[in-house]
DNA sequence: ATAATTTAATTAAACGTTTGTTTAATTCAA
DNA sequence: TTGAATTAAACAAACGTTTAATTAAATTAT
C-alpha cells in the first residue's frame, strides 16, 4: 500500500538523518535500509529537501503545550513542572527529530530553516506565558525569559546531542536508546525541576 | 611560507566547517575560500578527516581551567563567577569550532569522536571539583553535578546552535558575529550566574 | 462478471555533477 | 642540484535526479 510505504520512508529518514545528518545520509542509503528502490524517493518526496521538509513538517505537531496552557486549574508551578515532564518525555522518545531540528538550522534551504525557527518560538511563546502569569501572581520572581527557556531547551538538547559524552559518563551502552531514556530521562526531569523552583521562586528574590 | 598557509587553510575550513558542518563543505570549498590549490589540502593533511583531527587538535587547548581551579585565593563563588566568565567568552570568540564539536559526534570517525568526548570529560572533572569544593566548605547544596554542568554547558550550546531563533528573538543580522558576541554575551554571564547562585546556594536547600 | 482501458506504482539503467584523492609535471627555494 | 612546494589534470566512486519500460491496481465499458 502507498500510505504505509511513504510513512516507512520517513520513518527510515528519521532515523539516519538523525544518526547520520541530513548531508551525512544518501538517498541510496535511505532507499536501501526500506528496502525500497531509489526511485521511489524522488516519486513520493520530489527530492532529498522535501522529504526532509515532509519530515518535519509531519512531526512537529507540538500542540499540547497550547492545551496545558489553558487549563484554568494549574498552578504555574504545577504548570512547570508539567511543561518539563512533556518536553523530557517528547524528545526522549524522539531523539532522532530532535537532532535533526538542531542541525537544520546550518547549510539547508530558508524554508526549513524558518520553519524549525517556527516550531521553537511557538513552544517559547508558550512557555513565556506560564513564567508571567506566576510573576503576575507574585510566585516566580523577575528573570531573563529568553535565557530561562534557553537554558530548558538547551539542557535537554545538551542530552541528546552530547549522547557519546554521557554514555561514557554513566556506562550507558552506544546505540542503545532505551537504555538511555530510562537512565536520562529521570534525571533530566528531577534536574529541570528542581533547579527551575530555585530559580523562579519568588523566596529567592536577592 | 609554509606555516602560514597551513594556518589559513585551517582557519578557512574551520569557518566553513562551523557553517556548513563537515559533511556539508567540500574540499573544494575550502580550496577555492583559501586561495590555495584543491591539492595542498591533501598535501598538508593528508585527507579531509585528517584536517577536521588537526583542526579540533590545535583549537581544543581548554588549560585554562586547570589554571584557575589551583588559585587558592579565590572562593567557590568566585570560581563560579569565573568559570561562567571564562566559557561564555571561550565559545563565544569561537562559534564555529564550538558548533564543530557537537556536529562531530554524529556520522564521523570514532577517533573524532573520543577527541571531543575527552575534552568534555576533561571540562566537566574540573566544574565538578569545584562544586565539591563548595560542598565540602557548606556553601553549596547538594545537587545532581552531572546536570547541573550539563546545564551550563547546555545553555551556552542552545545559544550558538539555535542562533537564527535567537536572531529572529533580539533582532540581530544573521551572520553578524559581532553583533550576536555583544547581544548574547552578557545576557548569558549575568542570567547563567543568577542561575547557579539559586541552584547552588545552601541556603535554598529544601 | 469479464474484458478493455486508464491510471498509479515500481523497476533497472542511465544521466550529468560533484565528491575526495592521486598523479605526474613544473616551479621554487635551499 | 637536491628536496620541498605548487600546479593542472585526471581518477574512480558516490551523489541526487530522471528516464523509459514494465507491472499492478483501479476504473470504465461491455
Amino acid at each position: 500500500m502507498a500510505a504505509d510505504k511513504r510513512e516507512h520512508i520517513l520513518a527510515v529518514a528519521e532515523k539516519l538523518f538523525g544518526d547520520k545528518g541530513f548531508d551525512g545520509t544518501s538517498v541510496r542509503d535511505i532507499a536501501q535500509h526500506a528496502n525500497v528502490n531509489l526511485a521511489m524517493i524522488s516519486y513520493y518526496f520530489g527530492s532529498k529537501e522535501k522529504l526532509l521538509e515532509a519530515l518535519l513538517e509531519q512531526r512537529a505537531n507540538y500542540t499540547i503545550l497550547e492545551a496545558l496552557n489553558k487549563d484554568e486549574s494549574l498552578t504555574p508551578w504545577e504548570k512547570i513542572d508539567k511543561v518539563i515532564d512533556f518536553y523530557v518525555d517528547k524528545i526522549m522518545n524522539n531523539l532522532c527529530i530532535h537532532n535533526i531540528m538542531q542541525q537544520a538550522n546550518r547549510s539547508s534551504t530558508p524554508g526549513i530553516k524558518e520553519l524549525t525557527t517556527k516550531i521553537k518560538l511557538r513552544n517559547f511563546e508558550q512557555i513565556k506565558k506560564i513564567v508571567l502569569d506566576g510573576q503576575k501572581k507574585k510566585l516566580f520572581r523577575k528573570v531573563d525569559i529568553e535565557m530561562t527557556v534557553g537554558t530548558v531547551m538547551g539542557t535537554i538538547s545538551q542530552v541528546t546531542l552530547a549522547r557519546h559524552f554521557y554514555n561514557v559518563l554513566f556506562n550507558i551502552e552506544d546505540g542503545n536508546d532505551e537504555a538511555y531514556r530510562k537512565k536520562m530521562g529521570p534525571k533530566l526531569k528531577s534536574h529541570l525541576k528542581q533547579l527551575l523552583h530555585a530559580h523562579l521562586d519568588i523566596k529567592n528574590e536577592e
